[in-house]
DNA sequence: TCTTCGTATGTCAACGGTGACATACTCCAA
DNA sequence: TTGGAGTATGTCACCGTTGACATACGAAGA
């Protein structure tokens, strides 16, 4: 690995102009530039990115952190986020953070420290203060889920009003027991979409069940069980509401092992396959491509006009795409 | 963003003290260690882990770059290669290449750019000579495919061998007319497969049929025009095999769509709910959670140790997961 | 009492670029 | 002929941390 010494020497130039000929400074005579170009391809001299970073004290790359990049709602965001960030010719390193709140903080600070130019992220702890001390030096924006104990932009899908339709659909369709599947609570997501859901059995004045909530099915193992064990009880729901596409990509092979595929069933979070599906699955659209554009496209604008006053939280519509399985 | 230096001079030690207590050396007395602490966080001191790396010339990361990280395979293999690298206190950061061989290197090169420990990379493009200059100081093992014109480790599964199991086995059940779905063939693996399928066709005594044959459908979109080009001709396939399983996502929706799920379908790569569609659909499993083990094991094994003698190419076997597609 | 050793701390330079600033030369208008 | 203005190049310090090395002290052994 050579240097910009090593070039310059080699050049017969300071390393000053080697560093200008790599950043097309205009003040460069033809044959300086000639000289070092020729140089730098005799030695394969490629500059050490590290440096330039530590020097500028900004690195040019951006960092998104996900709790898992195999969901395909993080995969899909995580994407657009790509491919703006292509176009802006700003390289993107993509971290997992895991859903354990210890986690979050070590990750995200992975990236932080390596000064990366812009951040997001996704909040797993229900505190984001640590993150307060970055703030000056990078911009960041929140998906998913708004952060707690800190100002700052995010871009979050209308979980309770998502919920809150796709429970009064069901309940449209005469649907009185309805089964709810979910991860922890702690989620902030999972939290607003079981309000959701409870607004709307109170819109319709029916008596909250506990025993149709399931909450803590966070791997796919347990959201199979949750519906297992709702459709096994002595007075088993009607319908089903599984909060995450996650669970719902394990509660689909689960009702058909036990022959329950008749259950009107809804997902919160589209995913590949689910309009493949037998009976089609019903699904309330968070729309991951627009929360990626839209997060991304916040992250380069505070980037570029730090001072600029902007609306903090952005909450993105989603959509019911009533199929098949809830219209039985 | 307070630094070492202030913190030594809150604490009234030298900088080289503050930097002994972050990394625990032995000798540093109770009362120093004491009074550092106290000071770190009274400035809520962070280590600018990038003035470490640039010292150090070496990061404690590593870096894995595929072409597609919602591809299910890719997911997979990250998910793998982040649980290890998780157990090893390792920071892990994706990134994505797509698919566009001009694209590699500059993709690549931001990672390594950066001093990251060991990358693991997809080849993408003809030509990976490139990296040759950084093999000296950066341990690699390329994934899914093997390099070309470099000499390194990979982790590859078995195309051919796959590709031709389930050709065979789709003869085996009398189909003779099989069509065969894949992207360029510029993608090592899919030439690979395609080199399967052919052999299973001669091993049975059948000539290849190049109508049969639709190559170059990268996209989702291109994958379901490819099926229904094959079905709509005037002597259509009476069986499908898919080279990877992007494709196949696509195309099972598209023979839905056509109400042709009657005929036999064979995925090269598993996928989420394949095993819950109707039918369920039989696929070569590349188990990508192996490749993602056995790829980052590897890639600390040579960090570890830098002059041992390994095999240099690892070909993991794929086996076919005969469901309902294949055997109607 | 004088080494010697182990412990505890400090000094300095260096990692590889680049920003701030200096220098030197050419050209042209006053 | 002089003095800008514009062009082309160089010098030097510095970003924050840590390795190499120096120093200082107390304790233990000769």
């Amino acid at each position: 690995m050579s240097t910009m010494r090593e070039v310059a020497a080699l050049a017969g130039v300071s390393a000053k102009t080697v560093s200008r000929v790599m950043n097309d400074d205009r003040y460069v005579s033809d044959d300086v530039r000639r000289r070092v170009q020729q140089a730098i391809q005799e030695l394969q001299y490629v500059p050490n990115t590290l440096a330039r970073t530590f020097r500028s004290g900004r690195d040019a790359a951006i960092g998104i952190a996900v709790p898992d990049i195999s969901d395909p709602f993080f995969a899909t965001v995580t994407q657009a986020v790509e491919r703006i960030a292509r176009a802006r010719k700003t390289a993107v390193f993509v971290t997992s953070l895991g859903n354990d709140p210890l986690d979050e903080r070590p990750g995200v600070e992975a990236l932080l420290g390596r000064q990366v130019a812009g951040l997001i992220s996704t909040p797993i702890s229900a505190d984001q203060s640590y993150l307060k001390r970055w703030q000056a030096r990078t911009a960041m924006v929140f998906i998913d889920r708004s952060p707690t104990n800190i100002t700052a932009d995010s871009v979050v899908e209308d979980d309770h009003g998502g919920a809150c339709t796709a429970t009064e659909h069901l309940l449209e369709h005469g649907h009185r027991r309805i089964g709810f599947i979910g991860d922890a609570v702690s989620v902030a997501t999972t939290a607003r979409r079981l309000a959701g859901y409870r607004a709307a059995l109170a819109g319709a004045g029916i008596a909250e069940d506990p025993d149709l909530i399931v909450l803590g099915a966070t791997t796919a193992h347990e959201a199979a069980a949750a519906a297992r064990h709702l459709l096994g009880q002595a007075q088993p729901p009607t319908a089903l509401f599984s909060s995450n596409a996650r669970s719902s990509i394990a509660v689909v092979p689960a009702l058909q092992a036990i022959g329950r595929t008749d259950i009107a069933f809804i997902s919160f979070g589209d995913f590949p396959l689910a309009d493949a599906l037998n009976p089609t699955l019903s699904v309330v659209d968070q729309d991951p491509n627009s929360v990626g554009q839209v997060a991304a496209n916040r992250l380069f604008e505070r980037m570029d006009q730090p001072t600029k006053r902007l609306k903090r939280k952005l909450v993105l519509p989603v959509v019911l795409v009533p199929r098949a399985s809830c219209c039985s």
